[in-house]
DNA sequence: AAATAAATGGAAAATATGTTCTATCGCGTG
DNA sequence: CACGCGATAGAACATATTTTCCATTTATTT
């Protein structure tokens, strides 16, 4: 059982009392808890350096939370470091004795991290497998575009939902076909020439998405396809279509190399238009 | 491809020199060899006291193998523990640059193999850093509650809908904050004790969500947290907070490692609450 | 708006740390 | 057995780092 060390505790503590901190002293919290493993090699000085802050302000700190300085302070985490440096060995031993239990006395951190492991894997796959040619297309077809469909059901809702928000960022008139009272042909009514669809579909395909590309071809509207092969229902419809395959684990597929695709495809788009960083991300009131 | 570290080569010069070294030296490299982890931390005190010998024969030691003195062998040490122990902030440089050179000149590809990287990065930084306590805590949470509400905004909000839609697939009543007609207070009206509320936010983290688990407080509900920090407002109001390191590359914080999070978090649910595969994904009609 | 309290920045004092120097010790060799 | 070389211990020195203190600024309260 992992004893909540000292160091868990001190973090703990500063959460707590996070709010009531001074300024400054916030932003030493935030510098420990960003860096909390390295904070035992660190000198006063490096880390006030790094919260932009004076030295002396990373003493106030410690001795407001009842240490006499910065070093009986940063003593704590040496500890919690070197209790949890050498035991690493028996990690070995753990693995092996998940893997003889079952998934149902796994703990859920195990289970956790396998599925981590998936998506990473999901990740390289991606980063080899990715085609240039059609990527570069993907992005010139949605620079080229005036208006932007975005559409994706139940699985894929959320990773529509997601490209139509960032593509608010550009000055492109983009709609997320949602479905929203049951109105797909009312929102895909007026796709036309020079617009783009953007469908995300994996098997077994949502027939709203299929009728959707159908109508955008219709339309004589362009039409990218994310999806997991070039064999699918998907080929037929559309003018590029982009391949992501996710790892999966515990027969339950993943999401993120989907998401990492869409969001490098934006990354290419607004550099393709030649967003500024602050064009890119106005932050306002409303922002999250 | 790990480039050998100048402390790997230092220790190997040490193997070699070893016989020819004297009684306290030999005692010297034993401990280094011993202790590589922690000669970082370490002061020359300490190590001599570890090795029985006076501090002044380990400066010996130093300077005989070329360095000006113990602090700057120390240096060798330490350059190779930040190398490996905080790979996600040469990561975050890496993307930095990458914003810094002229995108036009930068191929679509480039780009997104470049942020393909840094999300591989993320998820790493995600397994390193989950926290066993809290995430089997989120389970529990999720598994003992009636209803489920799921609130996320703006760029969250693709995550909310995504969490949405998998719990679909557990016997839970699920409900998704989605604002729609302005209705967030409506919405969230009926939380009370005995549910729980998964709240999805960022810095700078928008308001509706924070009302949000200020309501779900007032009305007994228990709330999971997913932010990027224990500092931010979120942990104040939250029972159990799961931490995601995102990096912002491209002055837009990236999803991934997110969308694996929920993802893990749905599947051990799912584990949990012993829902077959089967049950967990009934493919039929209108699945996509 | 004034008074008061709190936070901040900087420099000086205190401390801890690393390094060098020298006297001594031990060991091997002539 | 004496001599010399290198290793060692500890003190003395030099440096770096932390801590304290105080003047100044900034926020808060009356």
């Amino acid at each position: 059982m992992a004893k909540r060390s000292e160091a868990d505790a001190l973090m703990q503590r500063i959460a707590e009392e996070f709010e009531a901190l001074p300024r400054q002293l916030q932003g030493v919290a935030r510098y420990l808890e960003e860096h909390r493993s390295s904070i035992m090699v660190l000198r006063v000085g490096e880390i006030a350096e790094g919260c932009g802050v004076h030295a002396s302000a990373v003493v106030r700190f410690a001795q407001r939370f009842g240490y006499s300085g910065f070093t009986e302070m940063q003593a704590v985490f040496r500890e919690a470091f070197t209790a949890q440096a050498s035991p690493s060995r028996s990690y070995q031993q753990r693995i092996r004795s998940v893997i003889k239990n079952r998934a149902s006395t796994m703990p859920a951190v195990e289970i956790a991290s396998r599925f981590i492991d998936a998506s990473r894997a999901g990740l390289d796959e991606l980063a080899d497998e990715l085609d240039e040619t059609r990527f570069q297309k993907a992005v010139d077809m949605l620079a080229t575009a005036e208006n932007i469909y975005v559409m994706g059901v139940r699985r894929s809702f959320a990773i529509a939902a997601y490209i139509a928000y960032a593509l608010q960022h550009t000055q492109k008139r983009v709609h997320l076909v949602s479905g929203l009272g049951g109105m797909f042909r009312e929102q895909l009514r007026s796709m036309g020439k020079g617009d783009a669809l953007i469908a995300i579909s994996f098997p077994p395909f949502g027939k709203e998405t299929l009728y959707a590309m159908r109508v955008a071809q219709q339309h004589k509207a362009s039409v990218l396809a994310i999806t997991e092969s070039d064999l699918g229902p998907l080929a037929r419809h559309s003018d590029v279509l982009l391949k992501v395959k996710e790892g999966s684990a515990f027969a339950f597929r993943g999401l993120t190399s989907t998401m990492c695709l869409c969001q490098a495809l934006f990354v290419a788009l607004a550099y393709r238009l030649e967003l500024t960083v602050e064009e890119t991300l106005p932050r306002g009131e409303y922002d999250d």
